[in-house]
DNA sequence: ACCGGCGGGACGCCCCGTTTCT
DNA sequence: AGAAACGGGGCGTCCCGCCGGT
């Protein structure tokens, strides 16, 4: 062990998270890697010892993404914190201007399904951890997770249409429907 | 007049069409003007005679499947038709398959986002038309827009997810779990 | 037509005859395309409406080049000039000094065996016409082509050996001595 | 010391067996220091301890093959043998088909021709040993060594035509004509 | 003090979106 | 009107050197 205990990891979780910034930001396929490596400090010289290919990179970058988002909606919505607040917590300001470190969801969904199987299963892995930790939040918790599924769905659906349309005050109406149609999923009993 | 009346209009629209079935295929960034202008029985020096730039050609191509969305909207589901029917019609197994033929803002909306103020402004102005037809299947009609564009962001999402995922029965699932939650949103008092 | 009549085949000849210089100077896997390109001043961008890729422009170039070698030999060695004046221009100074304009085999046949089926077969039907060529210069004529194909192999084994040697007066001694093995290959009864 | 006594001298070697086969197998240009190190199981970094540049890998790998190429004569044609079983020895099907054990001239001599005088001039002395080698096969041992090398040159290019013709049969019938030649030359009186 | 994990640039082929010129 | 060329950048891989721990 040459390097200080630890300095690929920490490399190499440095690049997946700068990546994963990038990719939200920019989108997967806009990303090149040499803007990704050079963000993070480095040289596009330094990428294949780290990741097999950019498709590797996509894949567990998309992984990062989420695992961080699940540790924020932990930190931000402990039990027992109600269903608006989590609801919210996706609905938001800040979410509509930075999709940077937002959803990776609301960000990378259609050039994840354009993506080979073996990244849509880490995604599909990764998405599930997240609904059911979202399900917890629910009222009657003793449903299926198909709740918090639409539940989630209308949210990412919600906050791409905000972010897209180019009048800012429509985008703030629809973030507000939003919140209000997801409160009604999430109490319907 | 060596060409027909109207054939310089009609290869326009033909690359349009074909450009719009790439975009949503492929996604925006992804999808190449030689490979679209190929696919349109073009050679690639045609297009800038066409088009002002590969944006400009989104920015149409864009409006150009949501009217053609809005068309297909008014065929399959004339007025009194019910709301399930158009839910149907955007949450099935086709649209689940074929991103080809299929809701523009399902395929591109992340990469819409990232787009200038004025590509988004022309996809608004087609979503809002778009949304105000749908507007009209609800029950109660004389509410505004606002509960059409929750439903809509509600397929959106679920079709994308349901893509994305890796496993079929799942995206079966998730495909049916939206369309109760968006009969749900309908059907609300 | 728009530009002049020609002008695309042209283009196309030139980047060939450039590329079977260079292909023969620096080796084939050593030689870049934007060299090439630039050394046929154009730049790289122009390639690929030309060629498909590297590899069918190595497979043309080949064939370009034994064709050049069997117009040069037909220039030089007229019917009935002998087969030393045929073996003389295969093996004499120049052609140990610049293997830029010189026999294509020599300069590249360790690399054509590496090539993909294809090119083996392009590169092979352009040596046969070539072999069957300086067959007609042999004593025998009604031999097979055999004789002329060992003939050639002699002379082409002799031109790398002396190529390669650090030696200048050894590469000499070498040249000299193929001259001679193959008049005496020649002229066996 | 914490290896054994001659450990790094036995990796040193380890490597240069490795990358003359790779050298002679896919050519030195296309022949890439990282495969070459990880066929030898060792990682890139290690390279520089051992040798100074490829360059001189290259130089050391031609002796290296070089050498084994003419204890593997004398094992196989002692003194006596007669000079159809040396020739045969050159010229045969595992010759033809394997080149990453076979004759390193036959692999790579025109990329020879294109290195520095220093490496050209390692590959002359241990070329000329072998031929001397040879020589000593010939009915008329007495005679300089250029007949040797006429007889090796045809050796050299009947085996690079063979392997670069698509056609097996053909290559069979360039290998046959090359050791009927190869015959001629030895026998001449 | 040696040696190798790690990183640095540059360049490979290929293809992009765009402009120019006949 | 559109074929041909441009310049830049995509990803991947090259050869090589520089730290820093055993």
């Amino acid at each position: 062990m040459r390097y200080e205990k630890g300095h690929r990891e920490n490399t190499r979780e440095h690049i997946l998270e700068v990546a994963s910034q990038r990719f939200r930001r920019d989108g997967a396929s806009a990303s090149g890697l040499a803007g990704i490596m050079a963000a993070a400090g480095l040289t596009n010289g330094a990428f294949y010892t780290h990741f097999e290919s950019k498709e590797a990179l996509l894949r567990e970058a998309l992984v990062t993404a989420l695992t961080e988002q699940l540790a924020r909606l932990e930190d931000d919505c402990p039990a027992g914190c109600g269903i608006e607040a989590v609801i919210r917590r996706h609905l938001n300001e800040d979410e509509l201007a930075g999709s940077e470190v937002g959803c990776p969801s609301a960000a990378l969904l259609p050039e994840i399904s354009r993506q080979p199987e073996r990244t849509r299963k880490a995604y599909e892995d990764a998405l599930l951890a997240y609904i059911s930790a979202l399900a917890t939040h629910l009222p009657d918790s003793g449903s299926s997770n198909s709740r918090a599924m639409a539940i989630f769905s209308l949210m990412v659906g919600t906050l791409q249409i905000a972010r897209a349309v180019a009048d800012t005050s429509l985008a703030q109406d629809i973030l507000e429907g939003g919140v209000e149609a997801a409160l009604v999923l999430a109490r319907k009993s």
